[in-house]
DNA sequence: CAGTGGTCTAGACCACTGC
DNA sequence: CAGTGGTCTAGACCACTGT
């Protein structure tokens, strides 16, 4: 009882010294997966802390996945940290001037069709849309960066001219212009086939970082994306601190 | 000011009503980038609702990056929305299983070093670690699903059995025995070297999928692993909803 | 059915910051 | 320096659930 139930470093908001001070047993394992954590009573009593206060710590740990609450039971270590890493992806503009390279994007040719989006699994397949089908490529300092195909429902966005994409790399118009609820990345390897090594500048077959991108509004198809990289020019980063800790903490 | 500041559902908790009701707004542009939402006096007022509820929806819009609040300024609608895609990556074992296939590990080989963690950038490199290296691979159905080079951090980690690694793979050993609390994950693509091409019986060249993953405790490596998979057999997947709504919303 | 967490309130003080 | 959000409290009622 004399020994400190919890403790905490005196810097910054009470609810955060309180999540930190968890997070960083849990992280050591001096808490383990399984183990109860004190009831909020206990923690309110103990560290004459108001219930509120508590609560809002615990709350944010249950948010990032570290422990789970039940009632009537308590506040358990969660028994496997999710790895749900945050990868960030984001247009080729993004990637080329972050490399301090030249950004240039080049349109190669526009189809209009009434045809079905490929790969389109989900919703109303029976009816046709009005689908617009480009094919560009972004370049930095004039060396192919990536090859992107993409089609785009032109029914689920605000009418636009084709010619806007002449200069205007389509994903950043789409993403200032379209309103999207919900959006689903695929990662995965490829060969690079006959146009996309012509366009890439690679022999045909060299190994390919691919991405695929769709997008809805509410359930219709927005657009769908497949982005071409050859192998040694990208690579996607995903870092994360999963008790969401400083640094150097440890 | 008849007209009412804010459509509730009535469903649910007060604060996940308002910070749904104000997703939806940011979600379908009704509100635009830049756009200054209520003050939460205003809220209070209008709705007949707690400052403390008002603001705990505020707060977890602005955790999820929608809104950004300044004091003395108020809540705005953030300008960019963050692209952070949550992609779960997992051990081998958890692909399979899920896919329905037999889940098999195959050690293959084992060597102790004294060298340095190649490419270790960080902290202190100067002094020689007791490194473990080894490869194997895991099998689906019989079948190489993908090939592991996994380089251990001896002394950062637990006494452990080589031998241990007979039996289990290395990854879900570490998982369950080592306190960790930093990730980097990269993926690329690359042509299978010899050796890959051998164990996951491919021919040399085809395109594959690379996932490097360093774990650090401390500022001190614990391990790095490097995951080959052919093109064909993986893929990397990440779904969001950049507004925390539910499906079938708009 | 007793005890936990989930939610909500009315009020308070404070830190920061744009004007 | 005035107004915003950030934090905290003491208390309350309720929903859920393990025993």
């Amino acid at each position: 009882m004399t020994e400190a139930l919890l403790q905490l470093d005196g810097e910054g908001p009470l609810h955060e010294q309180i999540r930190k001070a968890f997070a960083r047993k849990i992280s050591a394992r001096e808490l383990k997966p399984g183990d109860r954590l004190p009831f909020e009573h206990e923690l309110t009593d103990a560290l004459n802390i108001s219930r509120m206060t508590i609560s809002r710590a615990l709350q944010a740990l249950a948010d990032e996945g570290l422990i789970v609450r039940k009632r009537k039971a308590g506040s358990f270590v969660a028994e496997q940290v999710s790895h749900h890493t945050p990868m960030t992806i984001g247009v080729p503009r993004e990637d080329i001037q972050a490399a301090g390279m030249t950004y240039r994007y080049e349109l190669l040719s526009t189809v209009g069709t009434s045809a079905a989006l490929p790969g389109n699994e989900r919703g109303v397949q029976a009816e046709k849309m009005k689908i617009l089908h480009l094919t560009c490529r972004h370049l930095a300092d004039e060396t192919p960066m990536v090859m992107e195909r993409r089609w785009i429902n032109l029914e689920a966005i605000p009418k636009v001219s084709v010619s806007v994409f002449n200069d205007t790399p389509p994903g950043e118009w789409l993403l200032s212009h379209v309103a999207w609820n919900e959006a689903e990345h695929v990662i995965s390897a490829v060969a690079a086939d006959r146009e996309s090594a012509l366009h890439l500048e690679v022999d045909e077959g060299t190994a390919c970082l691919k991405l695929d991108r769709r997008t809805w509004s509410g359930s219709a198809t927005v657009t769908h994306v497949t982005l071409i990289y050859p192998g040694d020019r990208k690579s996607f980063v995903g870092r994360f601190q999963p008790a969401g800790l400083d640094p150097e903490a440890g």
